[in-house]
DNA sequence: CTTGCAAGCTACGGTGCCGTATCTTAACGC
DNA sequence: GCGTTAAGATACGGCACCGTAGCTTGCAAG
């Protein structure tokens, strides 16, 4: 019987991974620290020596989780930048914590406290959304009309892309990224 | 100590009621017998005489729970048309079934069943979706480039309502439908 | 008024999670 | 190697819900 007994920083990783992937099968309605320990194949005691609660953990986890690249806008092709700017966002919601945060923002109205925890400790680090980043880039350097900037226009990438991903229950490939760009973005900035 | 025992039918609808809101307090994932029992003020012995689980419960309530209206366009003002259309789509979701249907779809991929039931039973009875039936109209009379209906065009509208419900925090209103329409859905047609 | 049915009430054993306490034993620092 | 620390295992009383059973009682049809 070998032991091998897991200490601190490997543990940790091993519970954070745990949890997470409780989140996303059971939950967050139904994520238990009973159920993080099975899963991590450890015991209770350890998770409360640690965390006082399961949303502590979660939000543990997630904060460790890895985070969400920034678009670098090119400055000379706004199709491609666009293009390149959902893209960042279809691969991440192709990754595991992406399943968790929407997990989470599922629950939005049960659990505003958790909601506002992951802003303040995991996205506000970060800027702004994806395409607008880009936008704001071309209307600074004259290229797109400063006026078609609205609140609606900015989100209608985002909204398409979340969108297409509850319709078509999977994240949009490539060539639906490059329709939403040129049927809905260019024409809503009057190109 | 008046009894007024509740009996058939209006027992029957006070459940539903109970449960739809149960189910949007508590979530999909934390709806029980118990719980709709209490909130109803009844056995739970009454509730195991008709159904057998919460789900079929569930889904009995969402298909009793009033229904959602079907855009008639009025075929001489596309953008007034299409207001109305985003507009039935709004009013649809402050009401409380609005509410139980989007704590279902939360949880989508842990009950797809369940989803999918409540598309069979409750959405697929009525027909398309909002914007969508008023542009085919508008492209069948000739008015509207067909080419220009795609899978991304028809979706723009609802997809941004549902984007600023959720950035917003509340459903959008008027003066934001009309926006949408305004600066992304007709530009996208190309107008 | 009688009678049948269903609503309402109470109680049951079973299960899963809570949070804590106790004890062991493996891993690590020195 | 030796002692300290923390992981791991087990057990606890408490609680909420499960699904079922047995019984009382209001309601309505005849």
């Amino acid at each position: 019987m070998t032991s091998e007994r897991r200490r601190g920083e490997v543990l940790v990783r091993a519970i954070h991974e745990a949890a997470l992937a409780e989140l996303v099968e059971v939950g967050l309605g139904q994520v238990s620290m009973e159920g993080v320990a099975r899963r991590a194949a450890t015991a209770k005691t350890v998770l409360y020596r640690r965390w006082a609660s399961t949303h502590e953990l979660l939000l543990d986890a997630l904060a460790q989780a890895h985070p969400v690249e920034v678009p670098a806008p090119g400055a000379d092709d706004l199709r491609a930048d666009l293009i390149g700017a959902l893209t960042l966002l279809t691969d991440w919601m192709r990754t595991p914590a992406a399943a968790a945060v929407s997990a989470i923002l599922a629950e939005r109205d049960r659990h505003p406290e958790l909601v506002e925890a992951l802003y303040r400790r995991v996205f506000d680090p970060r800027g702004a959304t994806f395409t607008t980043t880009v936008l704001r880039h071309y209307a600074d350097s004259g290229r797109v009309d400063p006026r078609r900037l609205t609140f609606v226009t900015t989100q209608i990438g985002e909204a398409l892309v979340f969108k297409l991903s509850i319709d078509l229950g999977r994240v949009p490939d490539a060539s639906e990224v490059a329709a939403i760009v040129d049927e809905a973005i260019l024409p809503a900035l009057g190109l």
